[in-house]
DNA sequence: CGGATTTGACCCGCGC
DNA sequence: GCGCGGGTCAAATCCG
């Protein structure tokens, strides 16, 4: 099954067992494990005892298979605990369809642009956006419902000086500013479908991270994911993107996180599933909790506390 | 050549 | 009323 092996690639759990902890974590130098660096000069300097070395490497295997069992163990807490948040975050949604709170959104729109989504109605055959639209503008009580806003952070290469946020949809840029409280520009885009789809979104590197894209959805596409559509004609005109996203659609004004840098590295695996269904919202949150778990020194810490004494106390059983 | 992008100008809300 | 700043427009330019 593939059920784990995106675990994997968000976790290197099972890829890069320990080094991962200590070379990200800083840790002080932990105690001289039995690993292979420090094994052939000890064993040089005894001479020939291969008797020994046999040993050692059946010591090294059998922490290997520790190792590994951990990671494993590590993966099913990973996969409870997912679960654990789908579960929350289903009574999440629930809660906030039950009770529909007032949504902080920009309140200044443009008198402008509801004229000229008036102007445009006509020729495409969807008028209940535009009616709605019209609606809002005469009975701002009633649907005091702006377009969904979502933010949405990507990471991305710090080479990577473009503002695309690669989302599998297709955009078209109309504008790009500097503004005040960010040195670098914000980039505006509307969906390539509009004017019948009217989301627009906004893209900007954070001011903290240069290597995070801070992508602000308005609205929701009232369209069907293109790669849904490419799935049948083949054809997806840069639309090559690392990592087909939802931008959660279901939440008010959420932050969620994608790594885009790291899809990107491994889309020589392709790992690129052009269908966004259940699974791959599945799988959305769940990297975005590994990578947010991972990003948290106190669990990475506790994590490699975790894993170098079960490592040096070969005695304490099973307990997880 | 048509569509996408760039970029300066313009619009408009907001604070003073 | 005025200036500032974010957002949008649209002509020019680029690109496949």
């Amino acid at each position: 099954m593939e059920s784990f092996s995106w675990i994997n690639t968000s976790l290197d759990l099972n890829t890069k067992p320990l080094k991962l902890f200590n070379d990200e974590l800083h840790l002080p130098p932990v105690p001289p494990s039995p690993k292979k660096k420090e094994l052939p000069s000890n064993v040089s300097g005894l001479g020939t005892k291969n008797l020994s070395v046999k040993e050692e490497t059946g010591a090294l295997v059998e922490e290997l298979n520790r190792v590994s069992e951990e990671n494993k163990k590590l993966t099913e807490m990973l996969t409870v605990m997912c679960e654990n948040y789908n579960v929350l975050r289903t009574q999440l949604v629930d809660y906030m369809n039950k009770n529909p709170e007032k949504e902080i959104s920009s309140s200044k729109k443009r008198k402008s642009e509801s004229s000229n989504n008036n102007n445009n109605n006509g020729n495409i055959g969807n008028s209940e956006s535009s009616s709605t639209d019209e609606e809002s503008c005469k009975k701002p009580k009633e649907e005091t419902i702006k377009p969904k806003i979502s933010r949405v952070h990507y990471r991305t290469d710090a080479s990577d000086t473009g503002l695309v946020a690669k989302d599998g949809y297709q955009w078209r840029k109309y504008g790009q500013k500097v503004t005040r409280d960010n040195p670098s520009p914000r980039a505006y885009f509307k969906c390539s479908f509009a004017p019948s789809c009217p989301v627009k979104k906004k893209v900007q590197r954070s001011v903290e991270d240069q290597s995070v894209l801070v992508a602000t959805y308005e609205g929701e596409h009232n369209h069907p994911h293109p790669l849904q559509m490419d799935s049948t004609s083949g054809s997806s005109r840069g639309v090559n993107m690392a990592a087909a996203s939802v931008p959660c659609s279901a939440s008010h004004g959420s932050t969620v996180t994608f790594d885009l840098a790291k899809s990107k590295s491994s889309s020589n695996d392709r790992v690129v599933k052009p269908r966004i269904e259940a699974p791959e919202m599945k799988k959305f949150l769940v990297e975005q909790m590994a990578t947010s778990l991972t990003k948290d020194p106190n669990f990475t810490t506790a994590l490699a506390a975790a894993i170098s004494g079960r490592m040096f106390q070969p005695n304490s059983t099973e307990k997880w």
